[in-house]
DNA sequence: TTTCTTGAAAATTTCGTGATTTTGCTAAAA
DNA sequence: TTTTAGCAAAATCACGAAATTTTCAAGAAA
């Protein structure tokens, strides 16, 4: 149905973004309320997205919201380094002009929100709509690397990290340095510098690793 | 439950190494014999299945073999050398004499296979046996890398080529080629040379990328 | 012949129920 | 006080059936 998509999209806003404690048990047979359906249904949608891994799962044991730890975070910003600058550079060698207007595009939406969030105190209220521009900037980054996978995996990575962040301790959700960050990394993108928006790719996403990273991989010719 | 888990494997193996022809239709009622268990168990792990992308699924027109492309085949072999070469290297800084010997184990068991694949004309009744093999090779590779992550989603991509190859009209399942790529490859990780494990991984994958591939990534810090 | 409608058959999805397992509470034993 | 045992309440899972949607063939219209 198109509902299951609604009640998937429902659900993942909730343990990604909800505000929910973690390891809070989702049950189906609660849940199902707030979606007017079975708990089947309820179950069938939570059982997709533990498969990706934003719902952690037992057999007999129900769904709950996954406990973010150091080390996931730090894998999931891994990943996402390596994907993500791996998606840029292709993008960036095979991109044309409307994907550097579509980029510029997709920072300007971001940039405003951003500068609204700075003036701010309470950042709540726009995480939302911060949250969204800030990954249709990512993946408008990666959005021309000719690879379905690359940026399916891209997505999933993110979603995962996003939720990690916004349900760790810290809450992390948003500095200040973001804001020129993102700046740095459309300009070199449209400078078209592969070493560069590397470089300021990792730099964006550093301080989310939480352990030494291995200082630089020389990779030729991969 | 354990069965649960019985039917995933049952009906991954079919979909990946079972012959079916692609597109071909997975109908629950039907596959519900084979396992004796109800139709809503093997869509549950059919569903499982078009999560991690080894059967494709379409609201109200349920399971089917995905149709393998050279498009599919090309990006699948992207990440895996994106992944194997980041695991690689990582674990070869990790990794202690444990992983060598491990390596060492799982590389021996599969030249063995390889060696009396190549005496026979026949490879398919070893097939399945030399592809549990490969991939524990290649996963022993990556397994000192630190990253659950990382191993997860290399794990998902590994099935999904192997199903990819399999399924496609040139039947490329093995090549002789293979066993001193193999080869080259343990030495390397021996060694600890990560450019050079780079470079094996890449030409080991490479006839396996069926468009041009950008010749070099300098990659700088990262 | 080709295209469009129609309707029955087949397939998919949703749902409530009963069986099985886990959880949590209470009380006895150490 | 701490640990263990047992039991009741709650939750999860598998199942078949009902409801919805798609498929497909046969006939009507162009």
């Amino acid at each position: 149905m198109d509902e299951e998509n609604d009640i998937y999209e429902g659900l993942r806003l909730r343990v990604t973004s909800g505000g929910l404690t973690p390891n809070t048990k989702l049950k189906p047979a609660v849940l199902r309320h707030d979606y007017n359906c079975s708990a089947s249904t309820i179950r069938e949608a939570l059982f997709k997205l533990s498969t990706v891994g934003l719902v952690s799962f037992q057999e007999q044991r129900g769904f709950r919201v996954p406990i973010p730890t150091d080390q996931a975070q730090h894998e999931l910003t891994h990943l996402r380094i390596l994907l993500e600058c791996e998606g840029a550079c292709l993008s960036l060698r095979q991109g044309g002009i409307d994907w550097e207007s579509q980029l510029t595009a997709a920072h300007h939406k971001l940039s405003h929100i951003e500068k609204r969030v700075r003036g701010s105190a309470d950042h709540t209220p726009l995480f939302i709509l911060w949250a969204k521009a800030e990954q249709a900037f990512h993946e408008t980054l990666i959005s021309d690397c000719g690879s379905d996978v690359l940026k399916a995996t891209h997505a999933m990575i993110y979603q995962r990290f996003r939720q990690q962040v916004f349900n760790s301790d810290k809450k992390f959700v948003f500095v200040a340095e973001n804001i020129e960050q993102h700046q740095g990394i459309l300009e070199a993108a449209l400078m078209r510098d592969e070493a560069l928006i590397r470089s300021r790719i990792y730099s964006h996403l550093e301080r989310n690793l939480v352990f030494d990273m291995p200082p630089e991989l020389p990779k030729l010719p991969y």
